[in-house]
DNA sequence: CAGTATCCAGAGTGATACTG
DNA sequence: CAGTATCACTCTGGATACTG
């Protein structure tokens, strides 16, 4: 997760250039690095099914620490993705859920999963032919 | 890219459970990692439009080390994702392109990109009133 | 329960130098 | 050209402890 950076003009400025993700600079990179990341796709995918508290989240995506959990969730409020709804019960009690926006999100990121579940295998297979040939 | 560690059987022995992403354990959440990370997909989606070579591919992604890039490219040959060949000219030129499981994956991925692309301007929106709503 | 604060190990970067 | 190796530095991420 980088810096907090705005997702400002900053990289192409309106009519010069379109947008391009290769340039550091340029906003769609940003996204692409807050949306490719290791948790937040995690944390998306769960809460397509329904929506979760924080420590629900917490259990059910295993070896995140709290820090990131919650570092990344608000990433994600900030970003619009999810919302965050605080309950006034004892103790306060707070759900995260996903916007329309975040809904939209997710479809592309649930096919990057079910990639990864489809094709373990031949990766796998991969791996092993290739630490075969350059063995130590 | 976290370890090396291969994606065998370790986390769901063969019948008993499915493949779940939300255990660190299992190889399908290492994948995951792998693919959703923030160089891999760059590296990818380039090597979809054409076959490239080790400084042509520096050059195309701004802010990426040599170091990160040659790791990165060889995670991804290893993974039986892009190919490596060397042509002996002198000097060497060496060429990485998509294998057709590459080609596979690349499709995803070109979907979260383009999510970025299009949602880029909406999450800046939604940003903005963040920032707003918490101003410090 | 839902976090924040703090410290620390390690990943990643940049620069530079060297190899085949 | 296509790397590997090394050092210095920054910054992310994990572990632990504490709070409303």
């Amino acid at each position: 997760m980088s810096q907090e950076g705005t997702l400002s003009s900053v990289g192409h400025p309106a009519e010069t250039r379109p947008p391009d993700v290769f340039s550091a600079a340029c906003p769609t990179r940003q996204l692409l690095d807050r949306v490719a990341d290791k948790w937040t796709t995690l944390i998306l995918v769960l809460l397509r099914e329904e929506p979760m508290r924080f420590n629900a989240l917490r259990r059910r995506i295993d070896g995140i620490s709290q820090k990131m959990l919650s570092q990344s969730v608000r990433h994600l409020e900030r970003d619009g993705l999810v919302t965050r709804t605080v309950t006034p019960t004892v103790p306060v009690s707070v759900t995260y859920a996903l916007t329309p926006l975040g809904e939209t999100l997710v479809d592309a990121v649930k096919a990057m999963i079910e990639w990864a579940e489809d094709n373990m295998a031949e990766v796998a297979r991969a791996q092993a032919a290739y630490d075969a040939r350059r063995p130590d």
